[in-house]
DNA sequence: CTGAAACCTGAACCACCTTTCAAGTTTGTT
DNA sequence: AACAAACTTGAAAGGTGGTTCAGGTTTCAG
């Protein structure tokens, strides 16, 4: 459903020269809105990059809002299917959390633009914002149980563990990949060091 | 130095009427920023809520970029100091992180529309975002390192453990301060499962 | 008391941008 | 080939809201 709204909008294109226009427009959106944030990007900006004239927009979306909530419905599913490529069902419940973290600091480095999308939509569009991360808490969360059900993690986690793991990955994605300094350690490393932290807390052992 | 320019800004009061002016301005502008967001937030509704003329605006401010960011330095110190009033150095190196959580939680709880103008920063003032992140940050970070000196924490932590731990934080406080809902877990529960979570992982023991 | 500086006022200016629309062109079907 | 639907075009309507400004009022030091 989101999906479908995503895409193919309110006003789906009939022929291919109209779907050709379309793409043009998200694309040309998606960089502008990267490079202005939503409210300094106009539409003009955005017909302008995509070379088509500024009445055709309207042809398309209804509005500003229109196609940048098309944006954002469309990252977030990006989002997810690049996190599910990474794991694979044979892999340990702690493999697993690792696999994710880095997968998710590799995709964040090679798509800036998408985070600092999404991010926004915490003020154009907070219900699509609150979404993608309810989505992604409620996935996290599921890997925990199952962890618990193997007996690799210990019991009783849930919600709120979820929501810590997930505020780790994106708290170390903003800092190593889309704010990556020189001399910062490798993302390897990162995630390592980030599974060791889940994996066996910070407390030294004769605690 | 940050706090000098957040309060005194370019155009400092000299009387006491231009103070409360000021003063009212500042105010008013916080709510306003909280209930439009910086974009639809208009300078009229600065001054109608603030009761000055349209004009006494810029007696005080240059723009409406420069009263936002007067208001992210303000309330980045807030955060800061509230952090500070909840720690107490006789605590240990783990009842530290508690403490600091359970205070953020609580903030974050009173001060809603503090954290929303923060995280509009991002866009409005990047600057200014960037910094407030990379203090605390830094403080985590100093904090882990104290916790590793005095042997309650294991050898070897640095920023990206720091900014697990602030992630963490951050995350928390978006779902169980900002985004509370009926039946969740009291902040007293999510600190002590985060608290837990740091101090020894998630791993089972027999792993 | 007094004058200069500080402060206040709100109408008007102005730049910008979203959205509309009527007229023209292309596409695809019969 | 012929026609209707799909699509394109860009000028202009219509709003909005940040910013300016000239003139009036208040404050306070001397």
């Amino acid at each position: 459903m989101k999906a479908e709204q995503g895409a193919d909008q309110a006003k789906a294109p009939r022929t291919e020269r109209g779907r050709k226009t379309l793409r043009k427009l998200l694309d040309a959106a998606t960089r502008e809105f990267a490079d202005h944030g939503f409210h300094d990007a106009s539409i003009s900006g955005i017909t302008r990059r995509a070379g088509v004239a500024l009445g055709s927009f309207y042809t398309y979306f209804d509005s500003k809002d229109a196609i940048f909530r098309a944006l954002v419905s469309d990252m977030s599913e990006g989002v997810g299917r690049a996190a599910r490529q990474a794991l694979s069902p044979s892999m340990g419940a702690l493999e697993i959390e690792h696999a994710a973290l880095h997968a998710f600091l590799s995709f964040a480095s090679e798509n800036k633009e998408i985070y600092r999308i999404i991010d926004e939509a915490e003020f154009v569009d907070p219900d699509s914002y609150r979404a993608h991360y309810e989505t992604i808490g409620t996935r996290i969360e599921e890997r925990l149980k199952a962890g618990d059900d193997s007996g690799e993690f210990i019991s009783g986690l849930g919600a709120p563990e979820a929501w810590a793991v997930m505020g780790m990955n994106v708290f170390l994605g903003l800092r190593y990949a889309i704010w990556a300094r020189e001399g910062d350690p490798a993302f390897e490393e990162i995630a390592r060091r980030a599974n060791d932290l889940l994996a066996h807390g910070i407390a030294s052992s004769g605690d």
